[in-house]
DNA sequence: GTCCTAGGCGCC
DNA sequence: AAAGGGCGCCTAGGAC
């Protein structure tokens, strides 16, 4: 093994008196800043240790190979150790895995799944874990999914006509908001390869909003997606921008911070109550953080309500109608089902009707889009390039 | 052996 | 001024 041929690790294992364990935080410390010598970043966890995270290996490999082999041996081994070892033993007799699907769990109303196998932690472009899941003979697997629905339901609730236009227009949705945003002189089609960092910019903007981060965790964002530096700067130049597009986004935003402020609770559009008593907390980190959980909760909570409704719905008129079709998972905007193949193209049909229906959330003459998958198994197909071969050996190509 | 926290990381 | 939302599971390491 590669990882025990450093003289660093060499070195630890002769004064600490045992062998380095690359899944120990602490060890891999003392390895790190002891025995290599590199200076840690300045990020810590959240409990003000030095964090040796993904982020933080990939930095220091800059200096260091060791690294660079730690990341290695943790994204190999989360592999083997929460998919491949798992699932194997976990198999009943007919060969399925059941998996729980907790309906009462969480505090925005999404399902949560847990037990022998996490439904809703499936490698999304890892395709040999996904083709595990296979369809019967003579059935396929039917996925679909809600497309960018919390900013679809954040258009909505906000009543943000410019970002309603966004849906109205068709087109990538991710580059139509920096053609708007930053006007740039080409086709929305064009943004994707003409202007990849305006395009990037506004999707962490777009998924910073949801999450009520700010222009620093933007700007990492960006830089990382794109390999360029992005600076905090520009960040905010692009947030300015972006929400004088979009004010009445904005100030529907604004208005939700204060009433959640004033009330310490929020409703989700279909009545679900998320109390948020930390909003009176004198600790401003703490009140903050709730006051980004409650506005979160609110479009969270719409577009996971939707999904399930347009499930339930879903599922009724299957039963109604005798189809050979069942959903078997349910991953937050998503519906996973069996389908015997014959009957594929109806169930999608119905499956898609059923998850538009305007339940009197939605955009005025545009439902929610929804991308639809067909396939043998839950990799739809998607197989090709995988591994590399490496010498002797083989490593897992990085995914997509 | 069981339970807990910490750190890390998979998903949406 | 700064602030990443919601989950569950893995291993390590320590308490009991």
């Amino acid at each position: 093994m590669v990882l025990y041929s450093f003289v660093a690790v060499k070195q630890f294992e002769i004064n600490e008196g045992k062998m380095f364990n690359p899944n120990s935080v602490m060890q891999l410390r003392k390895v790190l800043f002891d025995y290599v010598g590199l200076s840690p970043t300045g990020k810590k966890t959240a409990t003000g240790a030095i964090s040796t995270d993904a982020e933080v290996l990939e930095q220091l490999s800059e200096e260091h190979p060791l690294p660079a082999a730690i990341l290695k041996v943790r994204q190999l081994g989360k592999i083997q150790n929460t998919y491949i070892s798992k699932i194997l033993p976990e198999l009943d007799k007919d060969n399925r895995i059941r998996t729980n699907f907790n309906l009462i769990f969480t505090t925005s109303g999404r399902l949560s799944s847990s037990g022998k196998f996490n439904a809703q932690q499936i490698p999304r472009d890892d395709p040999i874990i996904k083709s595990c899941i296979m369809a019967p003979e003579g059935y396929k697997i039917v996925s679909q999914d809600l497309a960018t629905a919390e900013m679809y339901y954040a258009a909505v609730l906000s009543g943000d006509v410019n970002l309603q236009k966004v849906f109205t227009s068709g087109g990538d949705f991710h580059s139509t908001i920096a053609h708007m945003v930053f006007a740039l002189p080409c086709k929305v089609e064009e943004v994707k390869e003409l202007y990849k960092a305006e395009r990037q910019s506004a999707k962490a903007i777009s998924f910073g909003i949801l999450y009520g981060s700010g222009a620093k965790k933007v700007a990492e964002t960006v830089t990382k997606a794109s390999g360029q530096f992005y600076s905090l700067e520009q960040a905010q130049e692009d947030i300015n921008a972006y929400f004088t597009k979009f004010n009445k986004l904005k100030s529907w935003l604004k208005s939700r911070k204060e009433f959640i402020e004033a009330n310490g609770y929020t409703y989700s559009f279909f009545g679900r109550k998320r109390r948020l008593p930390n909003v009176f907390s004198s600790d401003k980190g703490i009140a903050s953080h709730e006051v980004r959980s409650g506005i979160n909760a609110e479009v969270q909570s719409l577009a996971s309500d939707v999904n399930l409704f347009g499930a339930m719905a879903t599922a009724n008129e299957v039963k109604a109608a005798g189809l050979d079709a069942s959903i078997f998972m349910l991953v937050h905007d998503s519906i996973v089902s069996i389908v015997r193949e014959d009957q594929v193209e109806e169930y999608c049909a119905i499956l898609k009707r059923n998850t538009q229906k305007d339940r009197g959330c939605s955009i005025k003459g545009c439902p929610s889009g929804v991308d639809q998958e067909i396939g043998n198994d839950y990799s739809f197909g998607k197989f090709e390039k995988v591994y590399e071969v490496i010498g002797d050996s083989f490593s897992r190509l990085p995914a997509k």
